[in-house]
Formats: C-alpha cells, structure tokens, sequence
DNA sequence: GAACCTTATGCAAGCGGTTGCAAAATGAAC
DNA sequence: GTTCATTTTGCAACCGCTTGCATAAGGTTC
C-alpha cells in the first residue's frame, strides 16, 4: 500500500540517494532534480517512513508522555498542552499511563524498544527515582510538575512547592484567619510534603496563630470530602484550609456545605492549581494558581535542547504561582 | 547505548537468527539455544527494537488515537480507559490532537509515516468522513464516540444518540413536565444533531408538549452558561431542559442559580455522559449514562480484530444509555 | 579550450531486525 | 548402523531509508 523512495527514484528517473536527499533538509541537490523528485513524489503520495528514516538518523521524534495523573481534571489541560506544543516542535507523544504500576522499569523499557528521543514524565506525585531510570538508560528526560531539588539528578520544571505552601499560609494570615489547616493530598506525593512544609515552616514564625494537619488518601473528590466530613464530625474546624489541590478543595467544599456551613463566612478555603473547574461560577474557587501552560511549553523546549545535546546539565526552571482570588475566602 | 541482536548473537555464541527466532513466538529454536539467548540476553539487557522490527513484519504495534476533545473532562476519562486498554493488548497509543485543523489530510499523512498499525478517532464531533479517510488510506480504523449509521463506511463504536434523545424526552414526560426544552451543543456536532433529533421526534407523538430548541457554540460550561442565562432574559423559561451533554448542563445550572431559579423545584434539568463530575455531591446532576468503558473496551477489541483481518466489513457496535437519578430533576 | 574548483550524483554498505531456503543436526524405525 | 522424516540452524536477502566516498557534471578563470 504505502508508497517508498524507491518507486519514486524509477518514476523520478534518479538514484535512491536524490529522493532521499531531496527529503532531508541541509542535504545537496540541484534543483532540477528536486523539481524532478518532487513531482514524482506528489504524484504517488509518497511520503518518508519516519520509522525506517529513524533506523539511521537515530531520530524518531517520538516523545514518551509518561503520567500516572489520569484522574485530576487538571491534566486534561496538561494533555492539551503538551501534544499541541509537541506537534508544534515536529514532535509526536507516545503516551504512557502509568495507573497503578510506578516501577520505572517496564516503561524504560518499552521506550527504549520504540527509540523515543526523549521522554517527559509528567507528575505531581512520582518520586524523582522514576525520571532518574530514564536517564541513566541514556533517555534525555524533562520531569515536569515534579519535585523542586537544587541539586537535581534530571531537569525538572514546575512549580516550588514550598513556596506556595508560603504562599497560602501568608494568604490566610493576611485575611486575619487566627486558626488555619492543611489538608494535604497523599502524603507520599512529592508535592504534597513540600507544601505542607513551607505551609508550616511560614507559620512557624507565627506562633499566635493555631495550624492543624491533615491528609487525604489521593488527589480527588471523594477524598477531599470525606477527609472534611471528618474533620467537621471532630468537633472545632479551623477557620481556614489549605487545601493542597483544587479537586480536594472542591470535595472538600461540598463537606462543608452538606454540614450546613457557608464559605466563605464560616469557613475559609483555598486551594491550589487553578482548573478550568475552580472558575465555574458554581464553584468559584479561590486557588493559587500554576502556570500550566509555561511549565509545559519550557518543558518541551528543554526536552527538545537535550535532542541535541543529551548531556545538558540538569536544571531546576520553577515558576511563580500567584492567588485568584474568588469566592471561598473572607476579604482581608 | 542500546544492544542490539548482534552484540547478543556474538555473546550467545549462535547466529543472528537464532537470536531473532528465540524473540519471536511460533518460532523454531531447540531449548538450547533459546537458553543460551536468554542467558545473554538477560546480560546485556537486550530488548528487540520494535521499530526495526516493523519494518519487515510491517506491525508497529502503535495505534493512532486522535481527538478533538481536549476540553471535557468526560475526555481525561477517555483517555484513561484507552491507554490502559491499549496496553493490556500490548498497543501503544500515538496521541494526535486536532485542536482546530478538522482536515484529515495531515492526520492520515502522519499516521502513515509511523506505520500505525491503526487508529481509533476518539471524537463525538467529527463527521464520519474524517474517520473515513484513514479508511482510504488503508489504515484500519474505528470511530468510538462516533455517529451512528446503519450502513455505516467504518467501524463505529458508541451509543445511540438519537435514542437518547428520546430517552430524555419520555423521562421529562415521565416527570410530568408539559413545557420542555432541548439545549445542544454545537449545531455542527453529530452527536448533537442526532440527539436532537431524537428528542424532537419522540415529542411530536406528544403535540400537547410545548417544547423548544436552542444550541450552543460548544460543549463547555461557559457555552452553556451563557446559553441558559440568554434564555432566561429573554422570557418565561422552559420546565425542564434537556442539556446535550454534562458540561453544558452544569454551565446552565449555574446560570439558573444565579437568576435565583432553583433546581429542580422552578427548573429541571438533565444532562448526557454521566463524567465524574457530575456525581460529585455539589454537582449532583441528574444525566444519562454512556456506558464509556464498554465502548473503549469494545473499540480497542474491534481495533485488535482488524489488525489480523484488515478488511473487515463495517460494523456499527451501540451501546444503551440509562439514566442516572440525581438531583436536578423533580420527582416522577 | 584547458585547468581547476565546486557542486551533484550514484554506488554500496549499513541501521536492527526478519525470513525463505537449503544444509546440518537430531531422532525414529528397522 | 542405515535410512528417512523432522527439527534446528545459518546464510543471505530484504524491509525503507541515510550517508561516506568516489566519480561525474557544471562553473570560473585565463
């Protein structure tokens, strides 16, 4: 069915080289013959194989998109993005979901077997041990939405954690909240130790004011409700949560409406990635938002500049979260 | 970096075939060598090389997924479920996304140069003559999510849309609403011109049913936000709403809260696809279900068929809808 | 038009595998 | 120990494309 240089060369009258050559870029040919070439070629519908190409070029152009965030609404705009900024570099996604298994080595593998050119892991919750096996298999490898380390082992590109966890307890403090709380995500995410870190660290200066912890078993709806349905049953609430995610935000929400109690006035939340969903009027979430779409498109810059040159030093590149504010706090 | 069947062939002490033939299952090796192979195999760390391999069995075990879908969250379900499935076969999805550009031209061009071993259009917007080009293209291919036809020119895997027209329109007679109105998403959507067509015929048996039709320009939650808030402005709202699509129903629920309407005593509404979403307990939309696994599981299971019988006479695969009671609509 | 320098072209080998075919090894039957 | 049928094995060609190298074709200059 497909069509290949050879039949173009015979109906083009030249050497398999010429075609070829006509087809790479920076190569040499007249341009009789690329005129020649080119006709033939529209003529059958021909079109490289990228894979054959790939054999001798070492270059696929294929991406290993590697998540285990199938259940977070906010990765849907992730997805979004990175295939659309990907198809813009002349880059495909080969995407891996990871669901329950977080063994690095089966994907390593199985990229390795399709000769990606790079690989992203995108994820808030893997440990920096998973990137690192792509690296040490000789993938360059970009973690995006990953954990914040001065001295990385791979590039890494997101937010600092720590510093939102700042963020949102200076947030609260300023509205004159006196009794706050974290409600964190699992606390084996990577991005869940470090917002609660800088959360209670930039309390710790504070010791006026009274802070609790706490945590959810995963990133979701449910999780964050029946984490606040919890909390309300135990007696006292705080007057204001951190909640370390927008869905759990949400859940947890819906808790404190169902228990009868109004946001903002009896409870203060705020939340944190700025999902389409928190700006439904309906929901109206006061969160801090990450810039997706710049960690993304750095994202795939920094991966494409490993293409030629894979030994990059690693490096951190964060980016500045800043408040939205809308309707689950109290004004200052 | 990476081993190849030589360098195993040389360790192992056998010839190159030898090495290929213990990798490829149904093939000749006497227990000996295969143990050999495997011993140096498992030395080096060797793997085949998929895409070498491809071109000479002409099986990439890559499979297109494309979709114009990127901003429904019902979608991140989607794609979930597709690249899990995928991966129980031992395919890989190459994600395409449409984003703006609807010519199928580029897309079959691409895929082609993959070698895909075939494509599933994931997409309930499309038209089937998108689907229809890979089709030409000799590329094996599936629509889920896709329009129904009788005689239909590819696979088509989905639900029926027309029957959940009706569907919604007998439950809101069932209510006993006398004043009904249908909210679709684009005009331009097949799933939209088939569910109202649905509704609409089910209801002309009815003629002492008042009932009106109205679109919006997608399926988001501020298209069908908008929407309702026009409709309210302009006059005596409809009883109950029969919104084409769960996005679009809660941007109409909350264009209704906010006119000071409340849901469902002054106005009803149902919405389609039952996405996570819409069970969360401050959403609580009352919906119709599409049985989204189902189709996913069904569609990579038709995909995997087609790939031993490529010709393969087109099939239409429907699953029923059912409606899931929540709380947007009165009681029967 | 000869001499020289570029630029184009084709050949053939190779990328990492698979596979038809013929030869070698094994096993069964006598 | 033969003979013959059945596996196993290796050779070599091929999948679709690139590329180093040697050669051919064009261009300049005098």
């Amino acid at each position: 069915m497909a069509v290949t240089l050879k039949e173009v060369a015979e109906l083009a009258g030249v050497s398999r080289s010429a075609v070829s050559r006509t087809f790479t870029d920076g190569a040499s040919v007249s341009d009789k013959t690329r005129r020649k070439v080119e006709k033939a070629a529209a003529k059958l519908g021909y079109s490289p194989n990228i894979l054959a190409r790939g054999l001798t070029t070492r270059r696929t152009k294929l991406i290993g998109l590697v998540s285990d965030n199938f259940h977070n609404p906010i990765f849907l705009e992730v997805f979004d993005q990175f295939t659309r900024k990907l198809q813009d570099c002349g880059l495909r996604p080969l995407l891996v979901n990871l669901s329950d298994e977080t063994d690095p080595e089966n994907s390593v593998r199985l990229l390795r077997q399709y000769s990606v050119d790079g690989v992203v892991v995108a994820s808030s919750t893997l440990p920096p041990e998973f990137s690192k096996a792509f690296k040490d298999a000789g993938i360059p490898v970009v973690n995006s939405f990953g954990r914040y380390s001065a001295t990385p082992d791979v590039h890494v590109v997101g937010i600092d954690n720590v510093e939102c966890g700042r963020i949102a307890a200076r947030e609260l403090m300023k509205r004159g909240y006196k009794c706050l709380a974290f409600l964190g995500g699992p606390e084996t995410a990577t991005s869940t130790q470090d917002r609660y870190s800088g959360f209670s660290s930039e309390l710790s200066a504070h010791p006026s004011i009274e802070v609790s912890y706490t945590f959810s078993g995963a990133y979701t709806f449910n999780a964050g409700r029946t984490e606040m349905q919890r909390l309300l049953e135990n007696g006292a609430p705080a007057e204001a949560y951190f909640c370390a995610d927008d869905v759990l935000s949400i859940g947890a929400l819906s808790a404190v409406s169902d228990a009868g109690l109004k946001v903002p006035e009896d409870i203060g939340i705020i939340g944190l990635n700025d999902m389409e969903i928190a700006g439904w009027e309906n929901i109206n979430l006061t969160t801090i938002r990450q810039p997706i779409q710049q960690i993304i498109n750095s994202s795939v810059e920094l991966i494409v500049s490993m293409l030629d040159d894979p030994v990059r030093f690693p490096e951190a590149r964060l980016f500045p979260c800043m408040v939205i504010e809308r309707g689950t706090l109290r004004a200052p």
